[in-house]
DNA sequence: CGGGAATAGTTGACACATCATCCACGTTCG
DNA sequence: CGAACGTGGATGATGTGTCAACTATTCCCG
């Protein structure tokens, strides 16, 4: 009853195919385990977990071998809370240390140590060969770049329009709806 | 020098290729944020976490609607101490209730409530949806095929041989090689 | 029957991510 | 100049995942 007078509050859930159903179950466990497998086998031989190992790789990547905190965040696409906890963290265990910035009193550096460098120096090679058998040892040509496709247009929906605004209504407290502005936010 | 004498102490690393280092990026990104926003989106608007969905998924795919710990432990592909301390979890919150087991005195059911499952019936419908949008909206046919097999071919690497060895040598100290044992397990 | 070993599950310590809050500094504009 | 507001970053509480013990039961075998 009252099916086609009030179509919007019985929206008639779409449920997956079954096809979509197989892919998204192989998809989601085989993200789970890959993620579990090359987080493990990183900190079993090198002692720095994957999520160090991405913020080393950000500081070697920059000449000078320091960035700024946000800079970090920005890049790696994470929070800045969580950069600041997980800096400390790597602070505390030798692999980065802090600089306080002259031009802006509020800001500082995170700077590469020389512990942090052997440490992805030693770190880096097994997680390369460990890439390469779990993943392209596995795939034809066409299908990497199947992969490639796939995510970039994921990726694409996931950092457009409505998506993106729910991530960027961050502290807007007082503003009553949230306008989906879609440019001008995170290029400052 | 050395180079050619110790052929195994230089195995001159593999790094990616171009085209691999791309394809490798994008799907790092892209699994990672398609993972925080269904997460976030979940928990946002019916309170439950995406762990606490999986588990109520095992639930009621169940007659009974009541399982082992072990066999959810399994089929999740968790570690039984996170299943123990999840479950202590959502017992916490209502979602489920612990039984113990009469015909076996070491273990205990875990048994949906009917909050666990108004829970997860308010939940589903809109995670299927944003599966929907934001990924098989996405792709054309050929390309939830593709996902499907390269997902399935990393997992088969993933699962076999050397990587489920170390997965499976918990607490087997002293056992020199690990058995693959592939049934006789769950149904006691 | 008795004494290991395996099994089912719990617990505590620790690493990590997220959220809300806070503070110090900078910018803008009256 | 100085109040208001934005920004860079730190902090504490809480929920979650992992590892290493630990308990209690059951199984196996002499």
């Amino acid at each position: 009853m009252m099916c086609q007078l009030f179509p919007y509050a019985e929206p008639v859930t779409r449920w997956l195919e079954p096809e979509q159903q197989q892919a998204w179950r192989a998809y989601v466990r085989m993200q789970g385990e890959l993620n579990a497998h090359l987080s493990r086998q990183m900190s079993v031989d090198s002692d720095i977990s994957m999520a160090d190992f991405a913020v080393l790789v950000q500081l070697t990547d920059t000449r000078e071998e320091r960035v700024r905190v946000l800079e970090l965040a920005r890049s790696l696409h994470w929070e800045k809370s969580r950069i600041s906890h997980h800096v400390a963290r790597m602070e505390k265990r030798g692999l980065v240390r802090r600089e306080s910035c002259g031009s802006d009193g509020r800001g500082s550096f995170v700077v590469l140590t020389d512990q942090g460098r052997s440490a992805i120096e030693a770190a880096a090679p097994a997680h390369a060969e460990m890439v390469h058998k779990l993943v392209f040892d596995q795939l034809t040509a066409s299908e990497v770049t199947a992969l490639q496709a796939i995510s970039e247009k994921i990726l694409t929906r996931l950092t457009t329009g409505e998506c993106a605004a729910v991530v960027a209504r961050c502290d807007a407290d007082d503003a009553m709806e949230v306008v989906p502005q879609e440019s001008g936010c995170s290029e400052a």
